[in-house]
DNA sequence: GCGACAG
DNA sequence: ATCTTGTCGC
């Protein structure tokens, strides 16, 4: 038990571990789908009331989505290591909360810009996996992420990282811009005015490269700052941004803001907070 | 060298 | 992420 006093002989360096971290990351991105791909059809709204589309007359072959998934963690106030995961599923329809799970956990991993799915994913996913292996009727048919997806410096944020590995369409939802390929919150603010005075609440991000990275909108009424929303796993950006729209009652879409609530309501309840 | 950096 | 109550305003 001899007791270092110095880190010359660490096992690896912050920067060794980024780089597997970033391995990790283009590793699982091999796997990334960016485009519609799941077997449920979206609701469409009509005026007041939401019908499903019609197939053929009859039933929809392939269901609709009903349950939408969120995820978020919550952080006691005095100590950053112990977390609080949530997992909530809501029905679109009415926006209520079916299912909510909990998972408080003492995290060893740092958060490090760009490698939030490092140190939040495990927690999140066993949720799900809990969820799933029980085969439980409200198993989400999606979800949505409290962090980006691949509007991330690789491309490959915490909604595509839990999208791949838990093979579920996955949405990410940012409250604050992670600035990419030259995009910054007075770019993105400039623009959402200019198109504010034509009616429009949402503007498409566009990098320096060309390259699209996802979508800020204005979801909330009177607000200006923007929700920032980016693709996952298995959706595409415009699917992406019409289920934003469809659950967001306040600023933060639904499942999220409440997986927010809850979590943080767990963690005073339960007085792990302090 | 300096600033920026999801949660 | 978190420390923090009421308060001004639509």
């Amino acid at each position: 038990m001899e007791r270092d006093t110095c880190d010359a002989r660490e096992a690896s360096s912050s920067a060794d571990i980024q780089n597997s971290w970033i391995e990790a990351q283009d590793s699982l991105k091999t796997r990334l789908v960016t485009e519609d791909d799941f077997r449920w059809q979206l609701p469409t709204t009509t005026t007041g009331t939401t019908t499903t589309t019609a197939i053929g007359g009859g039933e929809c072959c392939f269901g609709v989505l009903k349950y939408v998934g969120g995820v978020d963690i919550s952080f006691a106030k005095d100590d950053p290591s112990v977390a609080c995961g949530t997992l909530v599923v809501l029905d679109l329809q009415t926006l209520e909360v079916v299912y909510d799970d909990y998972s408080v956990v003492t995290l060893h991993i740092p958060y490090v810009p760009g490698f939030l799915a490092f140190r939040e994913a495990p927690i999140l996913l066993q949720l799900l996996e809990k969820m799933r292996t029980c085969d439980h009727p409200f198993y989400p048919q999606m979800l949505m992420v409290d962090g980006n997806g691949i509007l991330h410096p690789r491309g490959f944020g915490l909604a595509c990282h839990l999208g791949v590995l838990a093979n579920l369409p996955t949405i990410g939802i940012g409250t604050n811009l992670h600035h990419v390929d030259g995009l910054t919150q007075s770019t993105v603010r400039q623009l959402l005015e200019t198109k504010g005075n034509l009616g429009e609440d949402i503007i498409t991000l566009r990098g320096d490269s060309g390259r699209t990275w996802g979508a800020a909108m204005q979801s909330n009424p009177g607000a200006l700052k923007p929700i920032y929303i980016s693709v996952g796993h298995r959706i595409s950006l415009a699917t992406a941004v019409k289920i934003a729209r469809m659950t967001c009652k306040y600023r933060i879409p639904e499942p999220i803001r409440q997986a927010d609530i809850r979590s943080r309501d767990y963690l005073r309840k339960h007085q792990l907070a302090g």
